[in-house]
DNA sequence: ATGAAAGCGCTAACAA
DNA sequence: TTGTTAGCGCTTTCAT
């Protein structure tokens, strides 16, 4: 294969240099004051000026220097803390997101955290510097003081972490509920080996309030609930393919294999597909299957994988709604949100053979 | 299924005010021109001086205010436009982008740009209107000439586009290749009857420098030098699972199939996959198929779709290394920079079966 | 209703 | 090497 081509090309000319409100305002006869005003909506200013202004702007191309406008007043910015972009459920909230605010001044941008601690905590401090107006958390795992902390300087909505504060929005489906969901699910069909694939996460955090480590209490819950309490069987690695597939190439190598499986992410269950392939082993026919998130994979023919819907469109809608009643109103006090999961059940789950009896 | 659960918390605190450079010169008795400079680690500080500002930065815990400095000097942010936040092909090219500009000052912040002109602009707007100081802008489809413009305003990369620009650099896989690597792949497995899916998308633009638009022509150009101009065969509709699967709806109900289908991206192939499945048809045994930018999903065992590997990891490192070229050394010599795809042959293509001949 | 002017936190000439 | 100071583009009192 040949290396990459390299083409260099010519140029260079001076910099145009951008129209100020002083331009705009000198067009118009007016001070910088009412062009402000003007763009502000603000108070005091009569149709006639209001006009003369808008006109000004457009004959001109005027855009506001948004970062001269954070200096005293709003950045209009909105920002995203996004852990793994990879994560296919993200977008469902993210577009939700931008779309309630579409209307509005403020504009959402991105910040891509990693999965540990660190880069989180940067793209976070990175977006308070730039004195964002609001910010969204998805599924941050910085321990609850630290949020708070910056909650305390900024709007802020957390999204996916359970439990409450007293300095931010949170907005949550009910992991307890979704795992229940599943393992009812599967117990119906007449599991009993039902294995449960969650994620460990690295950093010092205590991870109680987070989705996983709810969704794994969910799952055991509800195994006791349904007398399965002997059968609980977690294997924890981490919400990914990867992760799913080294757990499930550790549980289908057992002598006595679990009858289905369920992971915590429909991320995982994709690995988890990936092993029992590797292995030979059917799903659902010699193993039962299924994920959570219902990302758009799982409706797909030849996966069909059971899953739990989250809704993240209405996760989004509603997180950007109480932002910006914190910015605008200045709403001090907290709310939590807490939506209800449905099941989505397809293919990959059904009763287990007969030889599968109980343990 | 029970409504959303809703609780209402308390409290509401004075807000803390930032710590700025006047702060930190006070308390290490120096002017904010020193500590200015320490920050920007500009030439003409004392190791003497550095030590103590360094100091009192960490005593007070101070953090500089990012749009301020954007005001005279950088805002220490790049930012990456994306068209259509579900490709799961341009999480690669970020996650390279951000790694490669990790150990840096700069901050990398996503613009989610929606696959419309209207709203790519809004999002470009929006991050030239924060003074960032360079843009990352994936698969654009604005016309060439309002990219020159904002070019000439901030540093620029464009990623997935072809055509070669004086104003900004380009970061490219050669598509023509790509689809070449597929229709020989297919036509060496004794097919001829290859239809291909393509996206065409909304907007005034001339999309020739596109991408889709490339891979639809090497597609032509492939056929043709295969001697098979006769059965040159492009349904249009997206880059998407709908895309797919509408226009697989299409070619698979005629009453001459194709033996082969090269979808444009990996996406549109999963769609192909479920109307097959639909239809009743085998993969690759009743019709071969192909994707576009072997995407982790291309890979599973239940799947195993053939596709043409793009390296998004080496785009993203090339586009940033670039990039801070553009910004730290000023070049203005614009780049184009051409990268060529490998086949990843998997069990979605196979010889077509012997009754099916030519035309 | 309108405008003059004082900042916001920082950078960069220029002086010392 | 260090400090002084004039802005950057906008918002926001406060007079007019």
């Amino acid at each position: 294969m040949s290396g990459p081509t390299l083409v260099l090309m010519s140029v260079g000319l001076p910099p145009p240099k951008r129209i100020t409100i002083a331009d705009v305002a000198s067009r118009a006869n007016v001070s910088t004051a009412a062009v402000s005003k003007v763009l502000r909506n603000a108070y005091g200013v009569s149709p006639a000026m209001q006009e003369r202004v808008r006109q000004a702007m457009t004959e001109l191309g005027y855009r506001p220097h948004a970062a001269a406008r954070g200096m005293r007043g709003q950045t209009y910015t909105i920002g995203v803390m996004i852990p793994d972009v990879r994560n296919p459920f993200f977008p469902e909230i993210i577009e939700s997101l931008s779309e309630h605010l579409d209307g509005t001044d403020y504009q959402v941008l991105l910040g891509p955290g990693g999965s540990d601690t660190e880069s989180q905590t940067r793209i976070t401090d990175a977006m308070v510097d730039r004195r964002m107006d609001g910010l969204v958390m998805i599924a941050p795992i910085a321990p609850r003081r630290e949020l708070e902390a910056i909650a305390k300087t900024v709007p802020m909505v957390v999204i996916g972490r359970h439990g409450r504060s007293t300095e931010y929005d949170t907005v949550v489906d009910d992991d307890i509920m979704g795992a229940g969901l599943i393992v009812d699910h599967l117990a119906d069909l007449g599991h009993q080996r039902i294995a449960h694939i969650g994620h460990k996460d690295r950093g010092p955090s205590w991870p109680a309030t987070m989705p996983q480590t709810v969704r794994a209490e969910g799952y055991r819950q509800a195994m006791r609930r349904r007398g399965l309490e002997a059968q609980i069987d977690i294997v924890l690695t981490s919400y990914s393919e990867e992760g799913g597939y080294s757990a499930a190439r550790e549980l289908l190598s057992r002598p006595v294999r679990p009858t289905a499986i369920f992971a915590g992410a429909d991320v995982a269950a994709i690995g988890v597909l990936e092993a029992a392939y590797e292995l030979g082993l059917r799903v659902p026919e010699d193993v039962s299957l299924a994920g959570y998130d219902n990302t758009s994979i799982a409706a797909l023919g030849p996966i069909s994988l059971t899953s739990v819907d989250q809704d993240g469109h209405l996760m989004g809608s509603n997180a950007a709604r109480l932002l910006l009643e914190r910015i605008e109103q200045k709403r001090h006090r907290s709310v939590l949100l807490s939506l209800s999961p449905t099941l989505v059940p397809r293919r990959s789950t059904r009763s287990p053979l007969a030889d599968s009896g109980g343990a």
